[in-house]
RNA sequence: GCGGCUGUAGCUCAGUUGGUUAGAGUACCGGAUUGUGAUUCCGGGUGUCGGGGGUUCGAGUCCCCUCAGCCGCCCCA
C-alpha cells in the first residue's frame, strides 16, 4: 500500500481539530498582544542554522534534512524557526528601530530523528519572538502571552521550569568551576557524561545514572556565577512572574539544546507525553541577531510543540468533536433546484447549511446524517415546496416542525444548527 | 545513531505442537411495500495475515532480509 514518508504523518479528523483549536486560541492571543505573523520558507541555506543553533548541537550534527538542490546549493529543511526569522528580519532591514517588533509563526519543522511517540520528523511549532527589548518586563509579557494560550486551552496545571544560563562572558567561569568539580570525581561518571562534559557541560546535570547523580552532590550552580546585571535581571523576572501569578519553579540544572540562549531559559514539561515530555521551550537570545550579521539586537522568544500540545489538549479535554452544519435534503428534481436556490441565498447570509446532492433514499440520508453528527435535517419535498416551508427534524429528539423558508435563517443560528 | 518489542478485516483482537475454504465483536454495504436515523430482524467478509525470500508435502504460525509503528536511550517540540 502507498505510505507516507517515515516520520511524516497526515493530520485529519479529531487530531486536526485539536491542532486548529490550539492554533485559533494562539492566534487570538497573539492578536490581543500585538504580535504579527511572519512566514518564512521551509528551505534555508545550511549556514543559517550552523552559525546559530550551534555546530556541536545534535540538531545541526545529526538531525538536519540537508541536501543539494538542482543548482548544487546546499539547503536544509528548517529544523527550527528562530534563526530563520532572524535571517528574514535582517534581510528586510526590519531591525534597529525602537518600534516594537513582535512576531509569531506557525508552521512545520523538520528533524531527521528516530521515531517515537510525540516525536516526528515533521512536527509543528507555534512560536513567538520579541526583538529589540532587553528588559525582564518584556520576558514577563511574552510569558503572560504564553500562559494565556495555555489557560485558553484549559491547561492550568502546567508549570514553567526557569533558569538563567548567563552570558557568553559569564559562562566560562562557571564552566571552569564545573569542570574542576567534575574532574575531581571523574572516574565516577558514566561514559555519556564524559562525552557531555566536553560538548555541553550542563547536560551532565540531568544524567539519569544514579552514580552520576550521587557524584554531582554539591555541584557549582550556574546562577552563582552570573554577572551582576544578569543576576538583577533574573531576580527581577522572578519578582514579576510571582506578582503576575505565573507558576514557575527555579531549575538551576535546566539546559537547552540550542547554543544561542543568554540569561533567561525556560521550558514546560508535561507528564502526559511519555518520554518526549518537553511541551515548549524558549529563552533570551541577545547575541543571535548580530551573529547572523544584523544590528546588535536583544531578543526573547519561545516555541510550542503543536503536535504535543494538541495531544495534551485531547488527553485533558477529550476528543475535539466536529460541528457539522444542518443538512438540507431535497426530494425529487424540482425540489433539488429549489433547494440549491435556497441554500445559495442562505450561504450568502452566512448560514451553515450542507446541501445534500446524493438523491439517496431518505432512510439512508438519516442514517448518514446520524453518523456524521448532524443535529438538524431540513427536508424539502413536493408538499413543502408547495407550502414554501422545509420540514426541520432535530435528530436528537426526533421532533419535527415546518419552517417557512424566510424563517430558516433565524432558526438556523449556529447555536441551533 | 544504539537497544528491545509489535505488525491478521476500516477499528479492537482470536487463530492450538506448522495441517485443508483464515475467525469474533464492532464498523460498513444491501434488504424488511416506494418521505424518516441512532433499537430490532434477515443477508453480505469487505483480507497481499505489512512486504520479499527461505525451510517444509504443507507457513498467519519456523528462519533470514526489509518496511512501518511502539517502548527505552541519545536528544528535543
Amino acid at each position: 500500500m502507498a505510505q507516507s514518508v517515515k516520520g511524516m504523518r497526515d493530520l485529519y479528523g479529531s487530531e486536526l481539530r485539536a491542532f486548529r483549536l490550539v492554533e485559533d486560541t494562539a492566534r487570538a492571543a497573539f492578536a490581543r498582544h500585538g504580535y504579527e505573523e511572519i512566514r518564512t520558507p521551509i528551505l534555508e541555506y545550511t549556514e543559517v542554522f550552523k552559525r546559530t543553533v550551534g555546530e556541536s548541537s545534535d540538531i545541526v550534527n545529526k538531525e538536519m534534512y540537508v541536501f543539494k538542490d538542482r543548482g548544487d546549493r546546499e539547503v536544509v529543511m528548517r529544523p527550527e524557526n528562530t534563526a530563520a526569522v532572524v535571517r528574514a528580519l535582517i534581510e528586510h532591514k526590519l531591525l534597529g528601530s525602537s518600534d516594537p517588533r513582535l512576531l509569531f509563526y506557525i508552521g512545520p519543522m523538520f528533524r531527521y530523528e528516530r521515531m517515537q511517540a510525540g516525536r516526528y520528523r515533521q512536527f509543528w511549532q507555534i512560536g513567538a519572538e520579541s526583538f529589540g527589548v532587553s528588559t525582564p518586563e518584556s520576558e514577563a509579557e511574552s510569558l503572560l502571552l504564553l500562559f494565556e494560550i495555555l489557560k485558553g486551552l484549559g491547561l492550568t496545571q502546567l508549570k514553567l521550569s526557569l533558569n538563567s544560563v548567563g552570558t557568553p562572558e559569564s559562562r566560562p567561569a562557571f564552566y571552569a568551576a564545573f569542570r574542576a568539580f567534575f574532574d575531581a570525581r571523574e572516574p565516577e561518571y558514566c561514559e555519556d557524561c564524559h562525552r557531555r562534559i566536553g560538548e555541553n557541560p550542563l547536560r551532565v546535570l540531568d544524567c539519569k545514572n544514579d552514580r552520576c547523580q550521587k557524584a554531582l552532590e554539591g555541584h557549582p550552580l550556574i546562577t552563582d556565577f552570573l554577572d551582576e546585571a544578569s543576576k538583577h535581571h533574573h531576580a527581577r523576572l522572578k519578582e514579576l512572574l510571582a506578582a503576575l501569578g505565573i507558576p514557575f519553579e527555579e531549575n538551576p540544572r535546566l539546559v537547552r539544546g540550542l547554543d544561542y540562549y543568554t540569561r533567561t531559559a525556560f521550558e514546560v514539561l508535561s507528564s502526559d507525553l511519555g518520554a518526549q515530555s518537553a511541551l515548549l521551550g524558549g529563552g533570551r537570545y541577545d547575541g543571535l541577531v548580530k551573529q547572523l550579521g544584523g544590528p546588535d539586537t536583544p531578543a526573547f522568544g519561545w516555541a510550542i510543540g503543536l503536535d504535543r500540545l494538541a495531544s495534551v489538549v485531547q488527553q485533558v479535554k477529550g476528543e475535539v468533536g466536529a460541528t457539522p452544519p444542518a443538512l438540507l435534503v431535497p426530494l425529487g428534481e424540482a425540489a433539488a433546484l429549489e433547494a440549491a436556490k435556497l441554500a445559495q441565498a442562505w450561504w450568502d447570509r452566512g448560514l451553515p447549511v450542507q446541501l445534500d446532492t446524493r438523491g439517496l433514499a431518505l432512510k439512508k440520508v438519516f442514517a448518514s446524517a446520524d453518523r456524521l453528527g448532524i443535529k438538524t435535517v431540513l427536508l424539502l419535498g413536493d408538499g413543502e415546496l408547495a407550502e414554501g416551508v422545509v420540514t426541520a427534524k432535530h435528530l436528537a429528539t426526533g421532533e419535527q416542525t415546518k419552517v417557512p423558508f424566510a424563517e430558516v435563517p433565524t432558526r438556523l443560528s449556529p447555536a441551533k444548527a
